[in-house]
Order: structure tokens, then sequence, then C-alpha cells
DNA sequence: CCTTACCTTTACGTTAACGTAAACTATTGA
DNA sequence: TCAATAGTTTACGTTAACGTAAAGGTAAGG
């Protein structure tokens, strides 16, 4: 019901075949096969989604692994629980830096941008 | 007036002096020179504030550059500057990608801490 | 004078994230 | 039947961003 060629994902998302083995490779996707040839499941799908999305925050794949298996029902063990409340909170201490970076960026960019209209204006007037 | 040495900078923003000849090496920095050995002004302090913010958003040094470039008054033709707008629209474009995808994945990470949390009391209450 | 602490250049090494090519299999439409 | 299309594995190549080591210059303190 409703699954992938990786062909299929690859044209939907934009990266190469290679790359999504690339993932497969180093344990962030595991497709189910028929015969040989992978077939993705929506849940697969979206794992794929998760990663490029980590992708364009500039985690690391592995890091992408440790917050996409966040996600999963597979961890009932106490300490891994603590575990992975603590990496959260590391993460989120990142990404809150990575807004603030982002936030005076973009002053930056208007400002900047601005300059440039000017000097366009007082250039057109000469 | 308050000048930095390499390992002075190094130190305040927790790199190592190789990266910051790196980057030099790369155009991004041209620190002046005391015989040999290299001083850095409060700009080029500025400019290598600039260029680790962009790491920490994923920027290329290469961006980095072309970014850090556009604050400088040495950009007077008029093309040059409807490429710097152009620049600078696309930029915005991705950082606003990058502010929504900072939105979801701490929405992602709050569920899986919530969820962390409630196993946890399950747990205790055994 | 000698060590310690910085500074320098040159240059090869390393890791992540794929690219690219080779060689092969399976399905499908003319 | 045969060529094109899409899939596979294996394995070496590449780029960015430094790490690391070698070999040496310089200034201060004991």
């Amino acid at each position: 019901m409703a699954d992938y060629s990786i062909s299929q994902l690859a044209k939907e998302f934009q990266v190469t075949t290679r790359t999504i083995r690339h993932y497969e490779d180093l344990g962030l996707l595991a497709p189910a096969r028929r015969g040989q040839t992978r077939v993705y499941s929506p849940a697969d799908r979206t794992r794929l989604r998760l990663i490029l999305r980590g992708k364009r925050l500039g985690l690391s794949l592995d890091d992408s692994r440790e917050i996409i298996d966040m996600y999963e029902p597979g961890k009932t063990n106490v300490d891994q629980l603590k575990k992975l409340i603590d990496a959260i909170q590391a993460q989120r201490i990142k990404l809150n830096q990575q807004l603030d970076d982002i936030g005076n960026l973009l002053k930056d960019l208007n400002q900047a941008e601005a300059g440039c209209i000017d000097a366009l204006k007082s250039n057109g007037k000469s």
C-alpha cells in the first residue's frame, strides 16, 4: 500500500539514489526488499524527510540518527530514557543558539540590502 | 590600540590557531603583520565572529566570505550591487527555511521529551 | 646560556558525505 | 529477441575543513 521505489524517493526529495543507499549503509534507513530490490514504506519516507531536515540544519548524519531514533518506541530502559532527555536538552540549546544566529544574520542582511538599495538610488540620480 | 594575537582570538572563540590560519589561507581574514607575526584588529575579530556564526548555521566558508564581503564598502559597481541584493534574497530564503525546520524540530523534541518523561513516571510507579 | 612559551611555514593525514565507474541482474516494450 | 530502463553490489575518488607533525625563528625569565 503506497510504497516507493528508490528512484521515486530520490526524485521527490531531490537527492541521488546513491545518497539514499548511503543513508542505509550508515543505518539510518532499513527498507524492505522485494527480491533484491528496495521497497520503501511511508515510514521510511518520513525518516528520509527527517534526515534531510537535519541536514539543512547542519546536523551530522549520526546526529540525525540519534534524534530520529528518539521518536521510536523501542526505548524502555530508564537509563536510556534519561540519556535521551539529556540529548534533547543539548539539541535544544544548540537550536536556540541557531535561532539567535539566524535572527542576527537576517538583521545584518536587511542592513546590507538597505545599503545596496540606497547606493543604487544615489547612483541612478547621477 | 586593542589588537589581538592569534592565540588570544583562538582562546576567546574556542578554536585552534590552525583554524584561524586556515581562514586566512582561504582569504577570509587578512591580519596585519608585526614582523612575521600576525596582528588582529578589532575589525578582524569581528570578521572571525561572523565566520563562526556562519559555521554554526551550516554555511560553507566560501558562503561566509560572500556574506561578510557584503558588509564592506568596496562595492560601488551597480551590477555588483544588484547581484548582491539577489544573493541576500537567496540567503534569506534559505534562512527562513531553516527557521521553519528549527521550529518543527523543536516541536518534535518537545514531544519526544514529554514521551520520555511520561515513560519515566510510569516506570517509577511500578 | 638555556629553557619555556609563542610565533612561523610547509606539507601530509583524516573524516564526512557522498560522486563515479565498473560489472552484473531483471523487467519491459518494439 | 533485443535494447532500453531501473535495479543491485563493490570499490576507488573527491571536497571541505581542518588535524597533526616537522622544522625552525624570537623574546623573556632564571
